[in-house]
DNA sequence: TCCCAGGTAGATC
DNA sequence: GATCTACATGGG
């Protein structure tokens, strides 16, 4: 199919997802809503390369967002901060994915104080050790049944270290509620329910809430947007709940959306 | 050896 | 309230 305003490999490798591997240039095999992807970009023209027209419709168009008009909210963004604009172009084909929420809350609980490499490399002996085989021998994550089955012992051996009681406590909490409802509430509701996992604070929330759950104002403020909006707005070292609250004003119902703009221009940067 | 990584909970002031 | 620290693991 034909689109603009997207590239693959900004999208995947922008940090907002875990699950896939590089198969060559703009071309990427994606573990995703219990499914295994093969696609790949050549200029504007995007291949799902083993997805059915039914499944590319229904799963892999909403996944990828690929029916958002992203020149409307990158005008906006323009707009509210001109600064944003060579940001804004240097990584214009990123779009913000809409992921699986259980796959989203526990890999981003397995995020904190590491590295995406590292992250990634977890997500994926997960997947090995516990998820479904699908496509093309891939595995991928374990569904909320097989997750319930697991022990904290076994998230410990796959490596999570303290985080695997978090993991345990984010699994008790899907059990009694699922995206759907979370994405019935409102979004002070959403980040109140998340927040209330122990394991999950204001930063993981944000990151389901923007990733997963649609929540597209949600401004998730880690080391690397610290630095940048440091750099750019306050020029000294500034709590996060305040550059948060900033961003809110500035950015709006679009603040995710300047934050991922903002995150892959810190991380090309350094 | 020390420092850092898409942080958070609990203790302490 | 706002700050300090332990928490597992791996890589530079």
């Amino acid at each position: 199919m034909k689109i603009t305003d997207f590239d693959l490999a900004q999208t995947l490798e922008c940090g907002q997802c875990f699950n896939f591997e590089k198969i060559s240039d703009n071309e990427y095999v994606v573990a995703a809503m219990g499914r295994v992807l093969h696609v790949k970009q050549e200029g504007s023209d995007l291949s799902f390369l083993n997805a059915s027209e039914e499944d590319i419709r229904n799963i892999w168009v909403p996944y990828f967002d690929l029916d958002r008009d992203y020149s409307e909210i990158k005008n906006e963004l323009v707009k509210a901060e001109p600064r944003l604009k060579p940001i804004i172009e240097k990584c214009s084909g990123i779009r913000i994915l809409n992921q699986d929420f259980t796959e989203t809350l526990i890999s981003f609980i397995i995020s904190q104080n590491k590295n995406i490499p590292q992250i990634k490399k977890i997500v994926r002996a997960i997947c090995d050790g516990f998820g479904r085989e699908a496509e093309m021998e891939y595995h991928v994550f374990p569904s909320l049944c097989e997750l319930a089955n697991m022990t904290e012992q076994d998230f410990r051996d796959l490596k999570t270290g303290f985080r695997a009681p978090y993991i345990m406590n984010a699994i008790e909490f899907l059990k009694k509620t699922d995206g759907e409802s979370m994405k019935a509430m409102t979004f002070a509701q959403a980040k109140e329910a998340l927040t209330s996992i122990k394991g999950v604070g204001d930063k993981v929330a944000n990151c389901v809430l923007l990733f997963s759950l649609g929540f597209r104002s949600a401004f998730p403020v880690d080391v690397w947007i610290k630095r940048i909006m440091e750099e750019m707005y306050f020029g000294c070292d500034t709590p996060k709940k305040e550059i948060e609250s900033f961003a809110a004003e500035r950015f709006g119902k679009w603040g995710g959306y300047a934050q991922q703009y903002l995150f892959m221009y810190a991380r090309e940067k350094s």
